[in-house]
DNA sequence: CGTCACATTGATGCCTCTCAAAGCTTGTGG
DNA sequence: CCACAAGCTTTGAGAGGCATCAATGTGACG
């Protein structure tokens, strides 16, 4: 991971960068894919409306990350690009991307390897949302989020995070007061420490 | 698409191959990775137990695709591989893999473009699982998997594909019984037609 | 022809969604 | 500094829908 971690912000240092404003949006569902984007600074929430005119989540973007990959082969983008908050982005045309991939190793092995690694997400949050149970879920959830001494961060509001979970948020704030009073998480605004798990 | 897409088969042409009997484990969760797959023939399921002992599908692999990348740089596999059907698939060593990304240029093209797809298609898989009503569920769900004239045939049983997109088999079998006595879709063992979209 | 897995339908209970209302936090402007 | 607004947080009550358990029908395969 971290091999070539360092590598990858300096892939982007000669790209071309863009500002949004918080509220403001890249492209929207449809539209004609130009490019592969990396995130500098801010946060953006790629999401998609359905049929019924629910919106869900598909991914929040953090600083770092590349997106819109999966959208460099397709002929359209399949969901909508907001920007959460104020946000510093570079971008690579599409033609340009191809020709790194072809010339320039170190770039193949970094996108590839961005690509894995959103696959795997991707996959965890598939399974996250086949449970059941708000309680489990959330608790899940937060497992996945935190780090080895059991403690998570909210990047956003638990109305977000409840939507990127999938539940209402009536159901997650139930699931969170359950889930102290059972003594499995303690609370502190955001900040959230989770009990070991027994095994 | 096209592009490369004949080439992907060729990439695979003097990988090593294995064959694996019905039932078959190619690995575990939890084993080290060691190679990037591709399946040439059958059908595999990567599968993962929760805590509660319950089994999710992460991912059923048809002939074609390749599997296995996002534990290219993983330490460990993060669910088990088993093969529903007799299946014969090729494998490049991880060392193999990375000295080609910086060697074959087709071949990082070629891997991206799998990668970017099978992003895609999870997300679109994660979308699904937010809809709540099992008739919308399982009508988006065969959408996706239809042809643009509204057809769809099921890969397998119609029990694996309840468990695909996260419901019950007995919630799938009532809500086609309905979807078929709205009109909305015809049956025929597992061929499908869908009706076309109002809008 | 027996076995096994899939397919189908019924009844019941629980859990989450939804609607609703009130407290709380944050930010903004006078 | 206060007042107001807007959005997040929290708890309540009701209803609908899916999971679960259960039973039977229906092939497929040896």
């Amino acid at each position: 991971m971290q091999a070539s971690g360092n590598k990858i912000e300096s892939l982007w240092a000669d790209a071309q960068q863009v500002d949004l404003a918080r509220g403001e949006r890249l492209f929207l569902r449809g539209d004609a894919p130009q490019a592969l984007y990396w995130l500098e600074t801010g946060r953006l929430r790629l999401s998609r409306c359905s049929i019924d005119g629910s919106e869900t989540n598909m991914q929040t973007v953090h600083a770092g990350q590349t997106f819109a990959e999966a959208s460099l082969f397709s002929q359209r983008y399949h969901c909508d690009c907001c920007a959460e908050e104020t946000s510093r982005l570079r971008f690579l045309p599409r033609e340009q991307v191809l020709e790194r991939l072809e010339t320039n190793s170190g770039f193949a092995l970094a996108l590839t390897q961005q690509l894995a690694l959103q696959l795997r997400q991707a996959r965890l949050q598939t399974e996250l949302s086949h449970i059941r149970s708000a309680k489990e879920r959330v608790l899940t959830a937060l497992r996945l989020q935190s780090n080895d001494a059991g403690q998570a961060a909210l990047p956003s509001s638990w109305k977000d995070f409840a939507a990127q979970i999938g539940l209402s948020h009536e159901a997650v704030y139930r699931a969170l007061a359950q889930l102290e009073k059972d003594g499995s998480l303690q609370r502190e605004s955001r900040q959230v420490q989770l009990r070991a798990l027994p095994d």
